[in-house]
DNA sequence: TTGATATGCAAGCCGCCACTTGCCTATATT
DNA sequence: AATATAGGCAAGTGGCGGCTTGCATATCAA
């Protein structure tokens, strides 16, 4: 199990998430094309699958399998963890 | 200048963050008590400051000299960054 | 002024993380 | 059946982050 914060801790991995909020269910190779093409990030195949991983495992990611193809979703509700764990409070001045 | 993903990824600085929403306006030595005495943490004092350091350089934490004593507040505006980067959406079924 | 308090700076060690490489499995196509 | 496609597993490497240690600086108290 991954921690929410950690699986946030890598740019590669935010643009994933980026990737994926603009169009859901992509599968790897497709998520592969659109970093190198549009974000201009190359990195091997098992680079973002192991980052896929990390973001399931933090729960950031849904997967479905349908034959040999994997497609990804992009599951915000752990990002609540964040906001909710430091309620916005007024400074106290000394 | 760091991240502020990278300043959430360890469970120490949360903490910290936690204290400073807690109790405002805390010096470096008084974290260090709380950390060991509430949370069971046992980090040496420049530990600790490392830590006040990356939240600070975050933007995560302000702090204000006076005398030789220094005093840190919780700044939760930078959180916003995280909330704000990936709207929520509903999941596109394929 | 002398000593104690509160913090800063810098080097070094160690473990973890991101990335690669090589090989393997499963499904689809012809 | 044979080939191609989509993905998984595992070991190895390099670099960075967290922590410690030792010393230095600045402010307050006696």
């Amino acid at each position: 199990m991954v921690d929410v914060f950690r699986a946030l801790d890598d740019e590669t991995r935010r643009t994933i998430l980026d990737e994926l909020s603009m169009r859901d269910g992509q599968t790897l190779f497709e998520i592969c094309s659109t970093l190198t093409m549009r974000h201009g990030l190359s990195h091997s195949r098992q680079a973002i699958s192991q980052h896929l991983g990390v973001l399931e495992s933090a729960g950031l990611v849904e997967t479905e399998r349908r034959g040999r193809s994997k497609f990804h979703y992009f599951n915000p509700e752990p990002l609540a963890a964040i906001t909710n764990r430091w309620p916005t409070r007024k400074r106290t001045e000394p």
